[in-house]
DNA sequence: TAAATTTAATTAAACGTTTGTTTAAGTTAA
DNA sequence: TTAACTTAAACAAACGTTTAATTAAATTTA
């Protein structure tokens, strides 16, 4: 599917304003307001507002699948590395596309919508197969564990991922850094949430040498 | 705040219906028929459906905090049985309370309501000071690591445990469990939960013996 | 205790907004 | 001269809340 440069607008504004009001909290006026545009423009490039909800996900799954099966066959780096990189490149897209992660979460949550439910199950499973995978090959070579459950680690690194997004504000209240500028301290969440996600893939992954 | 029957009734109605459409997506018409009474009742008795959503939060809160309380100061309990404790009675409520805890992520994630979210905050604050004390009886002792960034350890639990309950069913078709009872399934789940967070808990938690 | 009076609970109807979507007229570009 | 785009206006439906009238319960008075 492609979009053109006045969907795409379309499409932007209204992930930022579902994102931060809820697909129900956010009216087509609003985003047709917000992207400059005649509230009919939604209706008719993209049928109704579940289209639209639609359109914002599709346009996300390839870009995820191509990353993962690009680092997968990878052959220069080792299992565990690829899965640093994993976590990685999982944070920074996170911290990089607040909006669009906290409106999965949100989709995720709702119990309507089913073609956008079925279609983020869907991208989900191609990614926890490519995932699974990995681990195989990690298993071959002797670097990890035998027993792995890859849903439940992948759990963890969604989930703590989005608990620290979430609850940011919450973290930076309760360690005093509420005067440090935006980025910074946005930096430094990064770094521990990083480190604290390794150190659980490492304890959880890797055969003691 | 005391309630009567009838309050907690439309409480306990509200809860599962944001729960389950989000609090923008129910309304009070819905709630009013679900709990059988009129729609005038939500405004007379909480004033307004925002102070119905606060009614539903204030009423978990002062319970939460209790039981925490009363844990820590139990003396015939190591500080890791203890936080294996926390981790059971975390899994329990959280699978016995699915909708509570299903509005709470909600709520986190959503930016309107914000004496709602200053009384999330409070509560995990208070939540997360009370196992920051287990943990320094636990360095004390020499059981527990020196290093523990808590906020960390707390969002991996929160964030796993609420991660695997709104994609069970995600769990349910990829392990092909579709065809076992819901009861059964949810207590293998329960279980494989519990297993993994013991061993992360333990990985980052625990020194060496 | 019985009747009278006050307070609380409950109702249906109506209020003014806002909702998603459609229409029909207009403009621009191919 | 088509076709695609864009618009303002209108649509019915749904929204949260308020009103005023009525019933039920509690309290006071005789």
């Amino acid at each position: 599917m492609e979009y053109t440069d006045k969907q795409v607008q379309i499409i932007d504004t209204a992930q930022d304003l579902f994102a931060e009001n809820g697909y129900d909290g956010t009216s087509i006026r609003d985003i047709a307001k917000a992207a400059g545009i005649n509230v009919a423009m939604v209706s008719y490039y993209f049928g109704s507002k579940e289209g639209l909800l639609e359109a914002i996900f599709s346009r996300h799954a390839e870009y995820v699948r191509l990353k993962l099966e690009n680092l997968i066959q990878d052959k220069s780096q080792s299992p565990f590395q690829k899965m640093e990189v994993i976590i990685d490149s999982y944070i920074d897209k996170y911290f990089s596309q607040q909006p669009f992660h906290k409106l999965v979460a949100r989709s995720q949550l709702s119990n309507s919508n089913k073609p956008v439910k079925d279609m983020l199950n869907d991208m989900k499973k191609r990614n926890q197969d490519l995932i699974k995978r990995l681990i195989n090959e990690g298993q071959k070579t002797g670097e990890f564990k035998k027993n792995i459950d890859v849903q439940m680690l992948m759990s963890t690194m969604l989930g703590t991922a989005n608990q620290v997004m979430t609850t940011q504000d919450f973290y930076r209240e309760v360690n005093n850094m509420t005067d440090l500028p935006d980025e910074e301290f946005l930096k430094i969440l990064k770094k521990k949430l990083r480190a604290h996600l390794q150190a659980l893939f490492k304890a959880i992954l890797k055969n003691e040498d």
